[in-house]
DNA sequence: GCGAACTTGTAAAAATTTTGTAAAAACGGG
DNA sequence: CCCGTTTTTACAAAATTTTTACAAGTTCGC
């Protein structure tokens, strides 16, 4: 045995209908080649990485820009924009927003329940 | 593990239009012998050689000029337009510009490639 | 509930970066 | 020298990225 399938491997994202290959910076979604800008892979590859934490704005643009905290810019909020929107229907789903933190990576779940009944899908620690 | 299809042996690449001897150096075009400049056959054969992998800028100036990362060059894309001119009408599907990144060689395909992500061992690393 | 302060969404313009292109200059073998 | 090849130059065109300006949403104190 020992084999390795594609879903399994630390270079590989994949899950009903996205699909991210780390290693050749490609993502496609429902088997249809997304075009991605450099940094919009990027931002998305950062938040495919770390999917169900959220990623703090400060961190985000560290790591894909190089920005220090200082820096005002609202280059991150447009780009999760674009990726929304090449994301299409499912981008509510996949890209959460959240206020006054940053943003978090939620695999897809085919039904959208809420996480049972004794924990809060809100607890975030925030 | 790559299948190496009977059809095909690794001295040669053959599609519907362009066919290229990696023994002999040369490349036809629709059967009709392309004359290729000593760069432009180098150029054109590594690309050939990565067929549907994108191969950065500093990778091909590495490996057809031998230059390092710090040499800034408009050559490489001067040569690809010559090739791109040789290649004629089938140009734009052949040699493909990745922004930002470098350039792909793609198989010459009737209609368009729909496939996700294929599994590809040549990392692209930029 | 209301409103001020703050944060994010959005569209479009502006700025920047990258690539395409033509032509001239430089190179190099014969 | 010649002549074909290669590289550089300079500018145009294209693609990407960032900023701007304002709309919309959220939080929190009162």
């Amino acid at each position: 045995m020992g084999l390795q399938t594609a879903s399994n491997s630390p270079y590989r994202y994949q899950d009903s209908h996205l699909e991210l290959d780390f290693v050749r910076k490609q993502a496609s979604l429902d088997s249809h080649r997304l075009t991605l800008t450099r940094k919009e892979y990027d931002l998305l590859a950062l938040l495919v990485e770390n999917a169900g934490e959220i990623i703090p704005r400060p961190v985000l643009l560290q790591r894909v820009w190089g920005y220090s905290d200082e820096i005002r810019t609202r280059t991150l909020d447009v780009h999760v924009r674009r990726l929304r929107k090449k994301l299409g229907s499912y981008s509510e789903q996949y890209i959460e927003t959240i206020f006054g933190i940053g943003y978090r990576f939620q695999p897809f779940r085919a039904s959208q329940r809420f996480a049972g009944l004794g924990a809060s899908p809100l607890a975030v620690g925030a």
